[in-house]
DNA sequence: GTCGTTGCAAAGCCTTTGCAGGGAA
DNA sequence: TTCCCTGCAAAGGCTTTGCAACGAC
């Protein structure tokens, strides 16, 4: 049986609270302003169960590394600013499903996409 | 002045013969048949050097972690088979380009798309 | 009182770096 | 003969794991 520690109660409210994908480091520093003991391995441990429950899921992002954002947001994919570094979720989907399809053989079941380039405030 | 070591014309001849997203470990292997003595820290440095020079470009896999590969073979997309564990490289673009800039103020340059099913052979 | 969880430290990985010897030009 | 490059080992990062103490139920 899981128990609610103060910690998942913090990192599950650090997800509530920051609704972008959130490197370890941020789920770290943001976490301890309500647990100001958290621990990085705690983090870890505790995503682990978090994705295990499907309450989380995991981005590797080709730039910033693995990323952690709350589930159930939909199908969307992910804008990395190069000039701000942030990471933005845009809902939707652009993947053309005739080509995606075009490759015989191929069964796709999923995918995943990565723009990069400029946010609305970078591009002014 | 960069030098044609033995290493560097192995490392080279891996990529030459083998025409998919290698990982590090692969590439030390396959140049091993060529370079017995070849280590990791040598083929890290070339590949830095290779990539800088254009010769090859870094691809982050969110499943398999960095994949290196030739550059100069057009855009692609990677689609990895998720039961023979397998990385594809299938030309063209799946992307819908008019999609791709419905969301007013982010200025796309690049992108990055990940399949992921099972390929022909895997597929039956 | 249980036993799942935590913090800390140690240990694993992967990648980078320092250094002395070796080899390409 | 230069001095770039290599192999080795040590050192960095990030993530996982072992363990004793803690605390949710």
């Amino acid at each position: 049986m899981k128990r609610m520690t103060i910690q998942r109660k913090a990192i599950m409210d650090v997800f509530r609270t920051n609704d972008r994908p959130l490197r370890i480091d941020e789920i770290v520093e943001i976490g301890r302003h309500r647990v100001n003991s958290l621990n990085p391995a705690t983090v870890y441990r505790n995503l682990k169960i978090l994705i295990s429950q499907g309450a989380v899921i995991q981005v590797s992002h080709p730039v910033l590394g693995t990323l952690y954002e709350r589930s159930g947001k939909g199908h969307h994919h992910h804008f990395h600013c190069h000039r701000c570094d942030r990471v933005y979720e845009l809902p939707g989907c652009m993947l053309n499903e005739r080509e995606c399809s075009a490759h015989s053989g191929f069964v796709v079941e999923d995918h995943e996409v990565f723009l990069f380039g400029l946010c609305p405030s970078c591009a002014g």
